[in-house]
DNA sequence: ATCTACTCCTGATTGC
DNA sequence: TGCAATCAGGAGTAGA
């Protein structure tokens, strides 16, 4: 599913875009987490893309002074083929038609989004945000005061996007594992030094997943297949009962606020 | 103010 | 073999 790193490599594969002029918008399905309003989209058309970027997990189109703000959701994908092309797969949502190509939202499960908006800033989706976890504000410090009072669990509080932004449930796992904290423990236990490992370990997990993504950009946006997500080397998430790359013991599942938590019992403390 | 449980959805996997 | 139950998860929202 997307996290960061694949959100950031969609944001790169569609750059091409950026410039272009969009004659003709196409909705299919208008049902996703919020039903699409279909007249905002028409403000849209005869409107130059002026960039393309990410912020969190959304994907963001500056319009001439009107935005697009899109979520893959858990399963959303998009993919780039040329306009003449009648290719319609199962699930396409939304068709952005320019001259030459057109881009294509597909999100089986529907967890996605589009919204169009002429305050990105000011956008209930955008403006609650936490730090972007690879800039520098995203260090010690910051971690360290903002959860250093809280009952919730450490886990929670690196999903949390109103604290940091792009870490899911994958990288949370992966975080803690590589910085050899238990995720039950309570935010207001974690330490100076825990608070510097996280937020070290995030930068280079995430850093190494974008240049994962990078070697897949190719195939990524291939007309033809869709090779789904990439994942970077894991350590214990998905590996329950399998070995410890580090100690040996049995990876452990636990579950969490509704979500499967992985970890090795010995390695985390 | 903080935190947790619930909810949306469909495809893949598991179980009988 | 086939059908049904289960699971996966981002993040807003409601309610504790």
């Amino acid at each position: 599913m997307p996290e960061l790193p694949e959100v950031e490599t969609s944001v790169r594969g569609i750059s091409s875009l950026s410039g272009e002029k969009i004659q003709q918008i196409k909705v299919h399905i208008p049902k996703l987490r919020w039903p699409i309003k279909e007249n905002d989209f028409l403000d849209l058309e005869d409107r130059k893309i002026v960039s393309i970027y990410r912020r969190a997990k959304y994907i963001i189109f500056n319009c001439e002074e009107k935005f697009l703000v899109l979520h893959l959701g858990m399963t959303g994908t998009l993919r780039i083929i040329p306009t003449k092309s009648n290719e319609y797969k199962k699930h396409d949502h939304v068709e952005l038609i320019f001259k030459k190509n057109k881009l294509i939202f597909n999100d089986p499960r529907r967890f996605g989004s589009i919204h169009i908006t002429n305050n990105i800033n000011e956008h209930f989706l955008i403006k609650n945000l936490g730090v972007e976890p690879l800039d520098e504000v995203f260090n010690e410090d910051y971690l360290y005061t903002k959860i250093k009072k809280s009952n919730a669990s450490i886990k929670s509080l690196i999903m949390n996007q109103k604290i940091v932004v792009g870490i899911g449930n994958i990288y949370a796992n992966e975080v803690l594992f590589l910085s050899r904290i238990n995720p039950r423990k309570k935010g207001k236990y974690i330490t100076r030094k825990n608070a510097s490992e996280i937020t070290k370990h995030s930068k280079s997990i995430l850093r190494k997943a974008i240049n994962a993504g990078g070697t897949t950009l190719q195939d990524f946006f291939s007309p033809s297949g869709n090779k789904g997500y990439f994942k970077v080397d894991l350590n214990v998430y998905d590996r329950e009962g399998e070995k410890c790359f580090d100690c040996s013991n049995l990876i452990k599942r636990i579950e969490q606020n509704q979500r499967s938590t992985f970890l090795c019992r010995n390695c985390q403390s």
